[in-house]
DNA sequence: GCGTCCAGGTCTACC
DNA sequence: GGTAGACCTGGACGC
């Protein structure tokens, strides 16, 4: 089985990046707590898939180890392609040294740079992150994962299981009423039918958002002047992005406010809630996000 | 088995 | 700028 190996900074932690949030538990990604193994069902742009797993136990200070599976050996072409798009699904090449010297300034939040926390594990493309966070908005965790994965059965089957994320033509090609029939998203489907079809036709392009050139504000725009994109899913989009200084305020954030940053007392408005992060500054949409995972990174199931 | 209620974030219409 | 109601699915609950 060909291996690559991916040279990482000095302050990259693969396991905290790989459950950093919950897109290790969306297809086709799959995440094994126990056995501490990320993989990821990768299509080449010629159209063929592998398997790419990471076992946590094969991530060394300064490198990383990815065993790549469904071909007997890989391309230079080949090898690149996976090369860049692990990169940028691991944030490996974010510099996280100034938000590491914020956090150590707040006794409350030391514990990020202490573990190494605060990458985001994102998707090889931004279709995908859009579609998947268009899938948490107005719904459960339970229901993301199940409409997800039914999304992600239309995607090119792979030999030995699974599927790889489907493309945008893919999902542009089916009716409206054929797609909500298979991955059963309600309203969204509409939305998700309509995001599909402006990127197949190419009247629509994301990916050139990811330039950090892009100042926060027009990102946000575009974000939002999407059907389906609002506060929240323009905030976590953000964030996956690279840019920090939006928050995404959801119920789950709300509570967390409520029970670990407020004794106890519901916020009267986001207002209160964005005031709290406001000090954070460039950083604070992350700062909001650790608080949110706090407790999984501190609980025994993390630390075991 | 059936009906009802509820949770979740965004859109639209209206004030 | 703020607010009310609709949107959709599936789980929980009562009967």
């Amino acid at each position: 089985m060909p291996t690559l190996t991916l040279t990482t900074p000095p302050d990259f932690r693969f396991w905290p990046t790989a459950v950093g949030h919950g897109w290790c538990d969306l297809p086709p990604f799959t995440c094994d707590e126990d056995s501490r193994v990320l993989t990821r069902l990768f299509q080449f742009t010629d159209g063929a898939i592998v398997r790419l797993v990471l076992p946590a136990h094969d991530a060394a200070p300064g490198s990383l180890l990815v065993h790549v599976e469904g071909l007997p050996a890989l391309t230079p072409a080949q090898s690149d392609q996976i090369t860049r798009a692990l990169r940028r699904c691991l944030e490996i090449d974010r510099d996280m040294s100034p938000f590491y010297a914020l956090v150590r300034q707040h006794p409350r939040y030391q514990w990020i740079a202490q573990l190494g926390a605060g990458r985001l594990l994102a998707s090889p493309t931004l279709w995908e992150d859009l579609v998947k966070t268009l899938m948490t908005t107005n719904t459960t965790w339970n229901m993301t994962i199940q409409m997800v994965s039914r999304i992600v059965t239309l995607g090119d089957p792979y030999a030995a299981g699974g599927h790889a994320f489907p493309t945008p033509q893919r999902i542009a090609a089916l009716s409206l009423d054929d797609l909500n029939t298979h991955i059963r998203a309600g309203y969204r489907g509409a939305y998700l039918h309509e995001l599909a079809t402006r990127l197949a036709t190419a009247e629509l392009e994301v990916e050139s958002w990811r330039d950090l050139a892009i100042p926060s504000d027009e990102l946000y725009k575009r974000i939002k002047s999407l059907k389906g994109f609002g506060d929240y899913a323009a905030g976590n989009l953000m964030r996956l992005m690279g840019h920090f200084d939006r928050l995404a305020t959801d119920t789950e954030c709300r509570a967390v406010y409520r029970d670990s940053i407020n004794n106890g007392v519901p916020a009267a408005h986001d207002r209160e809630i964005a005031a709290y992060y406001q000090p954070f500054g460039a950083w604070r949409g992350l700062v909001q996000w650790m608080d949110v995972m706090e407790r999984y990174f501190k609980s025994e199931r993390f630390s075991q």
